[in-house]
DNA sequence: AACAGCTCCAACCGCGTGGTT
DNA sequence: TAACCACGCGGTTGGAGCTGT
């Protein structure tokens, strides 16, 4: 298959944008929104490639975009979602208003990392770094699913809910999944190489079947932040953020990760590097 | 003051994916 | 089904600014 060039690299300028431009796309945006990046810099009159003015005004020029410092509570969670969800920086993102992807890439590789590694812990894998017994289990694990059969499934919230390095991790274990075999007890995530699945709104389901996996918990809730502004869940008490319905063939356990439950985000799977 | 080395971040690049024809 | 388009993502890079000597 194969694949043009984004633009004609001939005729658009590189590297740093000058306030006109700035400027340019700014008013050419708020003319006409955002999107259609690939004609926008023809009809905006910038000589940039579509995909730089998408970066350019991601990153740096929407007007919701936070910017300064990251707070201590803002490097929490991300070392929290980080542990979760690895380098998925655009997620990541998604869960600190006003951040960019860009902007939590840049600073977990230019302050994140080096904080984590000054407290002894390695940023890939949230794991004490001399901790060779780990490192062993880490080798020998490849992925732990959380697409099952929900009839069968067992889950678990770890007792702590805080985060550590290496806890509270959903296991969600079916009796059909043969990478884990009927009769697998809970186990403690060994690694943070997750699978996960995340379900579309479920249109074709009973009410009733519905009606119980309404009642989740929040992905604040689960990253044990309950009285934080990430609480989405009011209560902040429901055990288990865990729906399960029907999907085609067989039984399928989904799971609200991230609070998502627009059904907007289609992540079916998501495995960590 | 001058230089070298380091840090940080905006921007670039290549690729994967979903949609359309 | 193949070809192409458009978008978004994550990894990498270039260079401005900072710091130490």
């Amino acid at each position: 298959m194969g694949r043009s060039p984004c633009c004609e690299k001939a005729h658009t300028n590189k590297g740093a944008w000058t306030k006109e431009e700035d400027d340019r796309l700014i008013s050419y945006i708020h003319a006409h929104g955002e999107g259609s990046w690939r004609s926008l810099p023809k009809a905006a009159g910038l000589l940039r490639c579509g995909k730089s003015c998408r970066l350019r005004w991601i990153n740096y020029l929407r007007p919701d975009l936070k910017r300064g410092n990251f707070t201590e509570q803002e490097d929490e969670l991300i070392i929290k979602l980080h542990s979760l969800l690895g380098n998925k920086w655009s997620l990541i993102a998604g869960r600190l208003a006003g951040r960019t992807d860009n902007e939590i890439k840049n600073y977990w590789n230019t302050h994140i990392r080096r904080k984590l590694l000054n407290r002894g812990i390695d940023p890939a894998t949230h794991r004490p770094l001399n901790d060779q017994e780990v490192q062993a289990s880490v080798a020998a694990t490849n992925t732990i699913s959380f697409a099952s059969s929900a009839s069968a499934a067992i889950v678990k919230q770890e007792q702590d809910t805080s985060i550590t390095s290496e806890s509270s991790i959903f296991c969600v274990v079916g009796e059909n999944n043969s990478k884990v075999g009927k009769g697998t007890l809970l186990e403690r995530c060994p690694d943070l190489n997750l699978e996960l699945t995340m379900s579309p709104p479920r249109l074709n389901e009973p009410d009733e079947a519905f009606k119980n996996m309404e009642r989740t918990l929040c992905f604040g809730c689960s990253l044990g932040l309950q009285n934080s502004n990430h609480c989405k869940c009011g209560d902040g008490g429901n055990i288990g953020n865990i729906s399960s319905g029907n999907r085609n063939s067989g039984t399928a356990t989904s799971y609200d990760f991230l609070g998502l439950k627009t059904g907007v985000l289609d992540y079916r799977r998501l495995e960590m590097k």
